[in-house]
DNA sequence: CTGAAAGCGCTTACAG
DNA sequence: CTGAAAGCGCTTACAG
């Protein structure tokens, strides 16, 4: 019932195991075993359908060829996207890939490392949750290959690939400026996280080189955890309480959807009473009426990147570290043109 | 530089590998081991931190704990759903996920199928594409715990887990037909996929029972491999041949997306010039202004009927098979209200 | 040019 | 109540 083994073929072949496998695994010349021998060997596993059990191949040489890939959601636009590549450019590699979602939860993440570590994975790509430094640490300690995504430790020196948050906001708010709106307000997550400060950092730059004022008042933070009705009705609360707000920058694409949730409840017209802008692209905000401008993130390239850098770390024990920081690009749609009438009151 | 074995244990608890074995496998009482025994080796496991490696578990009982996911494209909406819920209720029973997109090609599903036997994952989730018939018959002939998902094989007897596509399909039907639309079309994707042939049966079966009429020409099908370019230049072409058109049924949540764009570059307005209804909900469908009908499909308990289904499966040998159909909801919302003026003449 | 043997870390039938 | 030994399917250092 087993699949066939490399002893069936050393039977048939009249070989010995040692034999089949130099052959198997392309060794046939350096070993300089016979061409006879070698293609026998290669036709019998071909028509045996040979397949080398890759636990058995594990247990001896230690590798897995398999990745743990560590998202926030899997089901979140952007990271079922990074999935994706990531997963297909493994797949070129002879890499495969196990995954999990954290949910930002730091308790989450600790569990799923430890199965990834459990399950011998040769390598991780990780978006860490707060709290996560002392489990990367270890990692690194370990020297085991892993490259980080989506944001970073500032504190760990490791490898990571992610967009240039600090630049995407920074486009996002001059491009406000520009198109004329004063008084713009920021929605984002409640956490220390980097990639969410950066966007912070970024918008607040712009604002200061263009002396336009950002009062902590015009500043909204939502909780990871709070669920999608309590999210929009603090951004309901906290737009009704800015009188003469003509723009909102929202930092991530699941807050941009719960903000083009809040304006139409509150009966507010997007790109008419109120401009909008997300980080993000998604479906939504491109076939929105008006679109919705966003900064996009190149989703491709972060995951291409990703693989690079971890078959790299794989391949060699050149331990040098990359940090890959990859430009936004602002997609300009309809939700910012000041064409029309702008005036808010309620 | 490895972890600690049971060997190390043993060694410390001054034991036999074999008891330690049969104590960490919760073993002690059937095998009768000493209580101090017992509670030694625990307490050593617990601070040595031991992990049992898993491929060597695996290279000696035949089990990984590990299932393969097939979907057809793990960034669409309801697959990542899916998947995100199958990981989430696997875990529950100790079992890792490894996944793979098909793109609905046969050729990357046999390939993907091919990587997971070779990875000896314990069962299968199986989304299959055109003309995998062959391959699942295989799996089942050769007694693996399998079931598909979103679609299944007429011909082949299996689990499978879905949505009621009929039901789902002759309400949305029924619902258009009630809110007075009189010229509805169809736009599907070219496939003879069952899903989708219950889905257009559905929708026929409604129009006949209502005794509306349903010309062939009034249903376009797409080819899944077309580009966004294409299918959307392919539905616009599509709908301007078809004089006094007031309502379209998108069979599957891209093609609504795709339609939805199609319509925006007509300049139709969805609700007011033509009504819309999809299958599969998302984001872009609730958030829409105006809201896009849709069927929605039970997505957590697709998930977990799933993992149900292939849990027993994997822990009994009664075959048994298990086909699950779940009910489809419709949810209603504006694109398909009458109450405004239908008019479409170009 | 090829093979016998050890060993990766477990589990389990067998023996005592 | 506990242990010695075989074996899962590979790879590889060693020997000839």
């Amino acid at each position: 019932m087993k699949g066939i083994s490399i002893k069936d073929i050393a039977k048939q072949a009249g070989v010995s195991p040692t034999t089949v496998s130099f052959v198997l695994n392309g060794k046939a010349k350096e070993k300089r075993i016979s061409d006879q021998v070698s293609k026998k060997i290669l036709k019998l596993a071909a028509k045996l359908k040979y397949k080398p059990n890759q636990l058995a191949r594990g247990l001896r040489t230690g590798k897995t060829k398999t990745i743990g890939l560590i998202v926030e959601d899997i089901a979140n636009h952007f990271f079922a996207n990074v999935a994706k590549i990531v997963e297909e450019e493994a797949d070129k590699f002879g890499y495969k890939v196990l995954y999990g979602s954290t949910e930002d939860s730091q308790v989450k993440a600790k569990g799923l490392l430890e199965v990834l570590e459990y399950r011998q994975v040769d390598g991780y790509i990780i978006t860490p949750t707060p709290n996560l430094d002392k489990e990367i640490e270890q990692l690194r300690h370990a020297r085991k290959p892993m490259v980080l995504m989506d944001r970073y430790l500032p504190q760990i020196p490791t490898n990571y690939v992610m967009v240039n948050n600090f630049q995407g906001a920074f486009d996002a708010a001059e491009y406000l400026l520009k198109m004329g709106y004063g008084k713009i307000a920021v929605v984002t997550i409640t956490s220390e996280q980097i990639q969410m400060k950066e966007r912070l950092n970024g918008f607040s730059a712009a604002m200061k080189t263009h002396k336009a004022p950002f009062p902590r008042k015009m500043l909204k933070k939502i909780p990871f955890t709070a669920t999608k009705e309590e999210a929009v009705s603090q951004i309901k609360a906290f737009i009704k309480d800015i009188p003469g707000l003509d723009a909102i920058f929202f930092t991530t694409n699941y807050l941009g959807i719960y903000g083009i949730e809040s304006l139409k409840e509150l009966g507010l017209k997007i790109g008419k009473d109120i401009a909008v802008i997300s980080f993000d692209d998604h479906d939504l905000f491109r076939l929105h009426t008006p679109g919705i401008t966003c900064v996009a993130q190149p989703i491709h390239d972060i995951a291409r990147n990703l693989i690079q850098v971890l078959m790299n770390e794989l391949s060699q024990n050149n331990h040098q570290i990359n940090q890959v920081v990859l430009p936004a690009t602002l997609v300009k749609r309809e939700s910012c043109t000041k064409s029309v009438s702008l005036t808010l009151e309620k």
